[in-house]
DNA sequence: AAATAATTTAAATATATGTTTAAATCTATC
DNA sequence: GATAGATTTAAACATATATTTAAATTATTT
């Protein structure tokens, strides 16, 4: 009676590290299963046989660089729960533009390319690995702003701080391609970009929130 | 003799105004010429007829696309020079969600999939078509913010309005290709949301330049 | 050590798609 | 209205690349 074991062979292995960095680098289309294959040092024929095809090797690789991530880096940005929101939220943050702008980090730039052309796997990944972060934050949000805010004005803030981490991802990834064109501090000292954003984020919120709480005219907005 | 032959003396302009939207929808790569030729009721060797390849009547229907934009919305805004800095910076910000959130602006959704993945056309664009307007706002920032302000926290502020911009971008076509998520509410009022990126960018401005001019310990972030 | 299963390999196959060709057709000028 | 040039067309061509096949090799079990 053979009992089967899930040795996972070292081929197979081999294929999803490479895969998981050539995907980063080229998006699911541009990526061809030759040049995979080369750096792996097996066979075409491999990808079909551990794999079906490309496509599972593709989410096979993606779901590794995402684990290898969280593994690396938590979340939470190692701030405790009895921290205060506005501690928390600078927290997620900070480990939020930790992960964008490590050089390993292959799951960002798999989701940079994927939001902007999407396969068939988007809406999974979104809604199991990236929803449960973004509830988290939301919730972090909604207590710094206080009890006077409403959905709207939650979800826009959630917005203005994720565009800001994001992008970082996008002038890196524009950067990487193009490393001539030198014109984003941004990139230099990511801590440093990561303890403005918490700044300016905080600040904006602070702001909203007084807004809410003294509803007279202190309204800083004159526009 | 064919009775039914459409406008044969406008093919060129057809393929590039075709080209625009496709390009836009799936990105050089996966946009392929026989679909284009297909939508614009033609045959498949135009594109080679009337430009030499497919990357020609990529960067053609790119520049047309960023034309049109422009001719429709002013990037300032409509906001003439002598008003304030920040009446100024408001309106460039309510001009760029505009143009981003606009349904028949492919100018963005092309840039969004050129960022993620360039072509050799990205740099070219970027110096000629983008900078100009990336530094006529930095000019704003640098006087919203005062005097003391370095460079490093004027381009850092330049990279938390354009982020919040661009975040419009990426979910709108995130939503674009899967209609059935409807989780994100920037996008159910793109003015009502340029209005929050405006009151929170501003009031975060003022934070900024307030801790400049007082550089004593009234800093509000506590992490 | 033999037998069976798992893996790797080289080659073939299928398909998609950009590009070219040459003939047909249309348009404009004389 | 005839002719030359411009445009359109169907078809062929070339290439890149995902996938499959079957034989060869290696690993595991009996």
């Amino acid at each position: 009676m053979p009992h089967s074991k899930p040795k996972p062979s070292k081929t197979r292995m081999r294929l999803i590290i490479v895969a998981s960095r050539i995907f980063a680098e080229k998006g699911f289309q541009e990526a061809t299963i030759a040049e995979i294959c080369k750096q792996a040092q097996t066979n075409i024929a491999s990808v079909n046989y551990h794999f079906r095809d490309k496509e599972s090797l593709y989410l096979e690789a993606w779901r590794y660089a995402f684990h290898q991530d969280l593994e690396v880096y938590p979340p939470d940005g190692g701030v405790g729960a009895d921290a205060s929101p506005e501690l928390r939220l600078a927290g997620r943050i900070r480990s939020l533009i930790a992960r964008i702008a490590a050089s390993d980090s292959y799951f960002f730039a798999i989701i940079n390319k994927e939001m902007a052309q999407p396969t068939s796997l988007l809406p999974e990944i979104l809604e199991k690995e990236i929803n449960p972060q973004r509830q988290a934050m939301i919730a972090l949000i909604k207590e710094c702003l206080g009890p006077q805010a409403d959905e709207r004005n939650i979800h826009y803030c959630h917005a203005s701080i994720i565009g800001q981490c994001f992008h970082l991802l996008r002038v890196k990834h524009v950067q990487n391609n193009y490393p001539a064109m030198r014109a984003y501090p941004e990139l230099d000292n990511s801590t440093a970009y990561a303890e403005h954003v918490i700044y300016f984020s905080l600040a904006a919120i602070r702001a909203l929130r007084n807004r809410f709480e003294h509803d007279r005219e202190d309204d800083p907005c004159t526009c």
